[in-house]
DNA sequence: AGAACACTTGAACAACTGTTCAATTGTTAT
DNA sequence: ATAACAATTGAACAGTTGTTCAAGTGTTCT
């Protein structure tokens, strides 16, 4: 019984499939350091955190039960992929969450993430949207 | 000039933001592990081309110029986060985007990353929807 | 000015991750 | 059944990453 039971992958089909240039490739590697630094669950824990708003980092440290070096640390990580906002206020200072992207990424993830729908109700109003 | 300007990080205001259950914690190992997949290059990249409908092993190979094992090994990652979908036809096996949830994790990132706004037209359509 | 607080940084070390290779499984064709 | 093709797997090695520690910067208070 010779027949043909594969329709969609002939050999000139895979030829036809250029390497598209869909997104610039710069654009990739960004995305992929975003994902990254996302792709931890101390780091990744401490952005859900500020995106219920601003927090400076002994709060943060406190709220972890970590030292305040290794918050730091993890959030100069989040800081060289612009996922977090910083400001100084007196003596603190404040971390949040960088923009609405941000937000959405959190969101959409953790959505995918857990079957029992979370409460994320009080996730997006508080984004710190002052400019 | 003794004057506070600390309003918004007094030491009881520390302690009144309990860590909040916000989201299980599961649910963020979870998103984590989905980060961590896709935050590398040549992983993502493997999405993006998936992104624009499904393909077998040997065709991205070729596409990315890599070896089979490679791209086979980069697969498995993906496939373990429940990232992609993969069915038999023939003697070839089809990757393709798991469902809407990754093609908007993607489609999210690569926007945040593109300053002048790639063309992605063609990249939400074709998500292989079929069931 | 000095002391105390808040945070950052570089270095070091352990733990993890990606690629490659060789061997293996499953499928189709002869 | 044997051969050829398509893809997967485990192991090994190199490169990367996360945490900790000790020392440093900048700010406020007295």
């Amino acid at each position: 019984m010779p027949k043909a039971i594969d329709p969609s992958c002939a050999p000139q089909d895979h030829l036809s499939r250029q390497r598209a240039a869909l997104v610039q490739p710069g654009a990739i590697e960004r995305a992929a350091g975003i994902f990254r630094a996302m792709g931890d669950g101390p780091r990744l824990r401490l952005l859900t955190l500020l995106g219920q708003g601003e927090a400076c980092v002994t709060e943060i440290a406190t709220a972890e039960g970590e030292d305040l070096s290794t918050i730091s640390q993890r959030l100069r990580v989040l800081r060289n992929e612009g996922l977090v906002s910083r400001r100084r206020n007196g003596k603190h200072i404040l971390y949040g969450l960088a923009d609405q992207h941000v937000v959405d990424l959190l969101f959409n993830a953790l959505a995918h993430a857990s079957e029992g729908r979370p409460d994320l109700s009080r996730f997006r109003s508080l984004t710190t949207t002052k400019e």
